[in-house]
RNA sequence: GGGCGAUUAGCUCAGCGGUAGAGCACUUCAUUGACAUUGAAGGGGUCACAAGUUCGAUCCUUGUAUCGCCCA
């Protein structure tokens, strides 16, 4: 069959696909020997309203690779894919559109309606990306597809939270969380991000209760009073003055002389009406830096991470101050009945407990229902009306040089660090609220010890080293999301509050008795731990499945860095929490793909590489081929499409040689499945350099260095077979001795084969079908991956012969091309003292240089004729006589360069050889090779200086 | 502030205790022979800087500078 002029992937990739999935190729199992061992890989599951962007193309290549080479080999495989409900990014979108599409609001329709609402979206969009994994030729086990939502996995969900309940691992509690006003639900540390943003320190002064006095001292590092003034406040700065309102104590440090005076006296917070002004106790705790600000802070335990800390040693009641939209509380009783009562509590003379501090509403009627900032400005714009700014002195000089010095407030601008919210973009409260905690202490153990004891290997190396400083300083992870896109927690509560956890509501309701009435938590699971069920969860535990038995724990988890702590580290933690057993053996992490210019891809900046858009102007392999290419193990992932236009060139390329062979028959040799025996130098080299090429390609996969993999086939295929193979069939094809064209057509068709196979795994679709073009037992996606090894194939002659061979050849093209011999015109080649080595190399190779240098003949002589080209070429002084056309300068200053090189090159060696030390200390194999390098080149020294000598005479 | 990394050709990046590599870009030449998505030849590097270890350092160690990412 004749091949096409060109490989069209736009059509033909799709097809190739379907006939994939047709025959059944990527079904788990498929193509496995019969007692293969297991090969394993779990998809990081795409949200599932999500679209292909770059990241997911590139990480899916790389599984995809591993998992076709392991096919091909015979491994038991399986790549299970599936889709990720991604509770807050799905909610979100589902809102958005119920907006743009003038649907009544999530609120209005009620949860079980809103739900419907994300079911649908789910089915409209869920298949888009699969769909586009499939463009990009993922080769996974469609059948099992999973979704986080569906199938047995809620019933796993389920039941892991409650034996990790049962066991004591997760808990109820009211935590100071990280609080998303817009989507009005917790979320963990980790979606949250600490943005550097302009921001303010405020310094407002907090008058002593009573009008007491102190006496202040500031003092310079040598002890020398600096400062010394009676005052009647103690200073406070502040970046958020809003939360003033909430705050329980002032507290200093314990060293700090300062105000040692004044600890344990009591302090009055500047805002409010005047008649009921809390006073707050002023304490010592070691959180105060004291050069920081006054020294002084106060203390907000509800709505500030380390204040929060700080009240619970001091046993400070911590007021929540703002609402689920961190608005201030519009709740409660009337401000001053609840500022008597806290100022009770301050005083000592009222008990308190958690619940009750936890009502009270300690917003004054004037703020109250206010948006959190609008509160920050009243706060400070009415302690600077009553004089409580700290003020500081600014002098300014008028037109007449006059100059007038004024007081205004001291307020410092300084960047913060502000935490937004990952996906809602908005400002984070820490609001104090009852969620559902994993008790990360208590499982972090085991994951730790599976890395450091090797079970569990991360790369690069540097992954583990991040791995082991996050979980060694793990806080617990807060699990309960205020949203209604998950999986509901299984607990039930009773009118007294008691938690009654369990699988279903019959059971729940079981153990509290009949009669009893129990409403649901109403919260969700935080989207990261049901995929932090991934493996487990899709193979169908807790049923002891067939498919868990095979493929669990998996093999190689491939994924980006930016999840390692998000999802990797919790696989590890729930899986030995919950089954006592690894996840996976493997974890490869790679970094974000980016720009040419290592620019973060973003809409905004409008360099964003659409994948689709590349496989269609360019074809998956192309786009396949450039991941490989750029995945070097940590390496940077800068994505240029230049290089991608490369990428297809070889797609080109490989399939120019198709139809090199197709045209010259290769296609009409029956396929065979051994290796051909052969007797021509050319085709037992060639054999040698495949095998080489399938080593090398091998020791790259199986280290997961996949650029290796990638360049070493490049080259080979490109130079190796094309240029220099390739060419080298041309003589013997097209010649009289047909046994010789026999051996090579069949040596050609098995070379281009192997060429096919080796490259399958990173393009697949061209090699496939270049494969189909012939009669085949198998499609090449269940090809065996080849078992010979350089030791079987490498013919050492052969070896030497042909690479003596390419070395003359392209020494004679440059010496021509230097000379500037026209490049169609066939010149004698001259040798003095050719040796055996050489001469058998000529005997056998003759045809090929001949014909690739244009050489019309090669001559012994004794002596270099006048004006001859020499040739830096092993086994004799060759040399392209070319008297009277010769340009000397030319070969002069071309001899001089390479003399040049030799000479530095001959002083490295020579001063290695000559330090005595190295020949003590060096090994043997290096010396030997040291000395034998020496002699190689002083003998090209030698040819070349005479070279030089003889076209000195000439001019 | 803590952690992790990076610095190699004009650009994007590999690499390695003992000859400095690729792709792109650049220069010159080639055009009916599988392929112009091509072929041939070529130019281009104090491997950031400094000290140390070593017979030998671009590579290992320490420090400096610059840049990046993650966590506070």
């Amino acid at each position: 069959m004749a091949l096409e002029k060109k490989f069209d992937a736009t059509t033909r990739e799709p097809r190739l696909y379907q006939a994939w999935e047709a025959a059944g190729c990527f079904v788990a199992g498929a193509n496995a020997k019969p007692e293969a061992s297991s090969y394993c890989i779990m998809i990081p599951p795409p949200n599932v309203t999500g679209v292909l962007h770059m990241g997911h193309a590139f990480n899916n290549t790389l599984q995809d690779i591993m998992m076709r080479w392991k096919r091909m080999q015979g491994f038991d495989t399986l790549w299970q894919p599936g889709t990720d409900h991604a509770g807050i990014a799905t909610q979100m979108v589902v809102e958005r559109r119920l907006a743009e599409t003038q649907q009544p609001s999530r609120a209005e329709m009620g949860r079980d309606a809103f739900l419907e609402k994300v079911w649908e979206w789910k089915e409209e969009s869920g298949g888009q990306i699969i769909n586009q994994l499939k463009r990009l030729g993922a080769s996974c086990d469609w059948d099992r597809e999973a979704f986080t939502m569906s199938g047995n996995f809620p019933d796993t969900v389920i039941k892991v939270f409650v034996e990790m309940y049962n066991k004591g691992l997760i808990y109820r509690g009211k935590r100071l969380v990280n609080w998303d006003p817009h989507f009005e639900t917790a979320i963990s540390d980790l979606e949250v991000e600490n943005v550097e943003t302009p921001g303010h320190m405020w310094h407002f002064k907090y008058p002593l209760a009573g009008g007491a006095t102190y006496t202040y001292i500031e003092k310079d590092e040598d002890g020398n009073i600096t400062l010394e003034e009676t005052r009647d406040y103690i200073s406070i700065a502040t970046t958020r003055p809003e939360t003033m309102l909430g705050d329980g104590a002032v507290a200093v440090h314990p060293s700090d002389e300062r105000y040692a005076s004044i600890v344990g006296k009591l302090c009055e917070i500047p805002v409010g009406p005047k008649e009921f002004r809390r006073l707050i106790p002023i304490i010592t705790d070691e959180y105060p830096d004291k050069d920081f600000g006054s020294g002084a802070v106060k203390i907000t335990g509800a709505h500030d991470f380390n204040d929060y800390q700080v009240a619970k040693r001091g046993g400070i009641p911590m007021f929540n101050l703002m609402d689920t939209k961190a608005a201030m509380r519009a709740d409660g009783k009337p401000y001053a009945e609840e500022a008597a009562v806290a100022q009770a509590i301050a005083n000592g003379t009222q008990e308190f407990d958690e619940a009750m501090i936890a009502a009270m509403n300690l917003v004054p009627q004037e703020y109250r229902g206010m948006d959190r900032f609008e509160a920050r400005k009243k706060v400070v714009q009415d302690i600077t009306d009553e004089g409580l700014a700290v003020m500081m002195p600014v002098t300014t000089t008028d037109d007449e040089g006059e100059e007038t010095t004024t007081l205004i407030p001291y307020v410092e601008n300084k960047p913060i660090m502000q935490p937004y919210g990952d996906r809602s973009k908005v400002v984070i409260e820490p609001l104090l609220t009852d969620q559902w905690f994993v008790d990360t202490d208590q499982i972090v153990g085991p994951a730790l010890d599976a890395v450091r004891n090797g079970d569990v290997k991360i790369m690069p190396e540097s992954g583990e080293k991040v791995y082991y400083n996050w979980l060694d300083n793990i806080e617990p992870w807060c699990i309960s999301r205020q949203l209604w896109w998950g999986h509901q927690i299984p607990v039930w509560f009773d009118a007294d509050g008691n938690q009654f956890c369990a699988t279903t509501e019959a059971e729940a309701q079981a153990n509290a008795g009949e009669g009893v009435e129990l409403t649901r938590d109403p919260d969700v699971l935080d989207t990261w731990f049901s995929s932090g069920l991934w493996p487990i969860g899709t193979l169908g535990w807790p049923e002891e499945t067939d498919a868990l038995k095979r493929y669990f724990p998996t093999s190689d988890l491939i994924t980006g860095q930016d999840i390692l702590f998000f999802w990797v580290a919790r696989m590890m933690m729930m899986q030995l929490a919950v089954v006592d057993e690894i996840p996976f053996k493997n974890v490869y992490l790679h970094g974000l793909v980016r720009d040419a210019h290592g620019k973060k891809m973003s809409k905004s900046t409008g360099n964003v590489i659409d994948p689709l858009d590349i496989i269609d102007e360019y074809g998956a392999d192309a786009l396949r081929f450039t991941n490989a290419a750029m995945a070097s193990l940590g390496g940077a992932l800068k994505l240029d499409t230049k290089r991608i236009e490369g990428y297809r060139n070889f797609v080109t390329k490989l399939w120019n040689a198709g139809t090199y062979g197709d045209f010259k028959g290769t296609f009409d040799v029956p396929h065979a499945d051994g290796v051909p025996e052969t007797t021509l130098p050319l085709n037992n080299w060639i054999k040698g350099e495949i095998a080489k090429t399938g080593e090398a390609v091998d020791a790259a996969l199986e280290t997961y260095r996949f650029n290796d993999a990638a360049s070493t086939l490049y080259s080979f295929v490109w130079n190796t077979f094309c240029s220099q193979y390739l060419e080298f069939t041309k003589p013997v094809l097209d010649g009289d001795d047909a046994a010789a064209a026999a051996e090579t057509k069949a040596t050609y068709a098995w070379g281009f084969d192997q060429c096919l196979i080796l490259l399958h795994p990173i393009m697949p679709f061209v090699t496939e079908e270049l494969w189909g073009a012939k009669e085949r037992p198998k499609m090449l996606v269940h090809t065996d991956w080849p078992t010979y090894t350089a030791v079987d194939l490498v013919d050492a002659q052969a070896d030497a012969d042909l690479s003596w061979t390419v070395a003359m050849i392209e020494a004679i093209r440059s010496a021509r091309a230097q000379m500037n011999v026209p490049g169609g015109d066939f010149v004698p080649l001259v040798v003095v003292g050719m040796d055996a080595a050489a001469t058998s190399a000529w005997n056998q190779n003759e045809a090929l240089i001949k014909r690739f240098a244009r050489i019309e003949s090669l001559t012994v002589v004794d002596t270099m004729p006048k004006g001859t080209a020499a040739l830096a070429v092993s086994g004799g002084a060759f040399g392209i006589p070319l008297d009277g056309i010769i340009d000397v300068a030319a070969e002069k200053a071309r001899l001089e360069k390479t003399l040049g090189k030799l000479a530095k090159e001959l002083g490295g060696l020579r001063g290695r050889l000559n330090n005595p030390k190295f020949a003590d200390s060096a090994p043997a194999e290096v010396i030997e090779e040291t000395k034998a390098n020496l002699a190689l080149r002083e003998d090209e020294e030698t040819k070349l200086k005479d070279a030089l000598a003889r076209i000195s005479e000439l001019g």
